[in-house]
DNA sequence: TTATTATGGGGAAATATTTATCTTTTCCCC
DNA sequence: GGGGAAAAGATAAATATTTCCCCATAATAA
């Protein structure tokens, strides 16, 4: 479905979207690791800090393609790169956030973006109380200017973070600016152009999850 | 592997995380639908605003114990119950929230948990600039008052927001106040005991995904 | 040197999830 | 009423994802 067209140099292996998705994961660890002075892993090392099972990390770390040794497991600095080029978080995208709410005001300050390749360069509101503040840093500017500096700046990249009923309306902004990507925080589903990259995050997916898990507990408890 | 033992009453069908995952975004699109005045929703209908195939949607509301009606579609106000029943999104969960950074403040003043069976009735952390203050009408307490209230209000859920470093010794001090519930943001893997539900949220695993998204579509344009 | 063992690697099997096909039901129009 | 169409429901097929199994390799120890 999504296929690396390099990695070593020669191998063209398939990378799935589960797969993708447990990379920072592994990242995160390995990194850790290199930390607190480790040079080698083993997966079977790397599992006693995650939930997934052996075979499952080691699948993944293959699609890297980098070689681990027998005996000794991956070289630290060589996985680590491989899958920080992998994700594009080598270089940094830069990115406009519209919609400076309580979620999007945590987005603008949250550091983990910025080390991992998309850094936040301005926000964006209609709401004049918010116009003109500095949240985290980052200056907030009114919707109507985004098409100027998104072309003056060469910004290629929006994050959504407004209530539904204005996303859309939002999105067609951001496409008239000629933005490449874009990262949808609302729960409507966006009308974009092909050649516009368009991601939509579903949180609620997750608090479902945990309240169907906390259910069946009180239930179990029976 | 997640099984409904109720539904209208004698069904048995089991449910499966990416259904349940699914479920907020329908019960959005419902609401809307149902606001708008409708009475009846059909699968068709329900497709225009989403991404997913027909035949998805309908297995999963089939999964919801609702009957449809051919030619009609769905009873919107009992579809509706059928999820927020399933979910437990009908009655409500109170909860603490640990590290009021970025994240944990955002999530304090995110209206859908509370529109959604969990309020955010505190929030705790130990740097002294922030104990004291309200933030989105929520109180910020010291970490060493946890337990005590915890008991005191009947609270069951923790929510963590705290930086992986501090992870597991704030699930610890959860764990000692009695707490049911766990909903894990840090990128660390808890140690908890098997009576106690912890859901870890992967945030930057849709970061992952994006960046990936944004580096293909660039390498096609070449 | 040689045996042992922990590890990675590749391919096959098992499982989970989505998609397709076909049937049945009910409404609508004639 | 009767025929047609739109939609749900059930069953089967296809696809995606995870797990298992066995082999090869290299570090370690005898």
């Amino acid at each position: 479905m999504i296929e690396s067209t390099e990695g070593n140099g020669h191998n063209h292996k398939i990378l799935r979207l589960p797969t993708i998705k447990r990379l920072p994961t592994y990242l995160h660890i390995l990194k850790r690791l290199q930390a607190e002075g480790e040079e080698y892993v083993s997966t079977t090392a790397l599992i006693n800090e995650l939930d997934f099972k052996p075979i499952l990390v080691r699948k993944d770390l293959v699609l890297m393609g980098i070689p681990g040794k027998p005996r000794t497991g991956y070289c630290l600095k060589d996985i680590i790169q491989a899958i920080e080029k992998f994700l594009g978080w080598n270089n940094v995208d830069e990115a406009f956030l519209i919609g400076t709410g309580a979620l999007g005001s945590a987005l603008l300050g949250h550091k983990p973006f910025e080390e991992n390749g998309l850094k936040i360069v301005a926000g964006f509101d209609i709401d004049p109380e918010r116009v003109g503040k500095v949240i985290h840093g980052k200056k907030i500017f009114h919707l109507s200017k985004l098409k100027e500096l998104a072309h003056r700046m060469g910004v290629k990249v929006g994050i959504i973070t407004v209530p539904w009923q204005s996303a859309q309306e939002v999105a067609d902004v951001l496409i008239e600016a000629g933005i490449v990507g874009i990262w949808n925080f609302s729960m409507l589903k966006l009308k974009t152009p092909p050649e516009v990259v368009c991601h939509n995050e579903n949180l609620s997916g997750g608090l479902a999850v945990f309240s169907v898990k906390l259910q069946q507990r009180r239930e179990n408890l029976l």
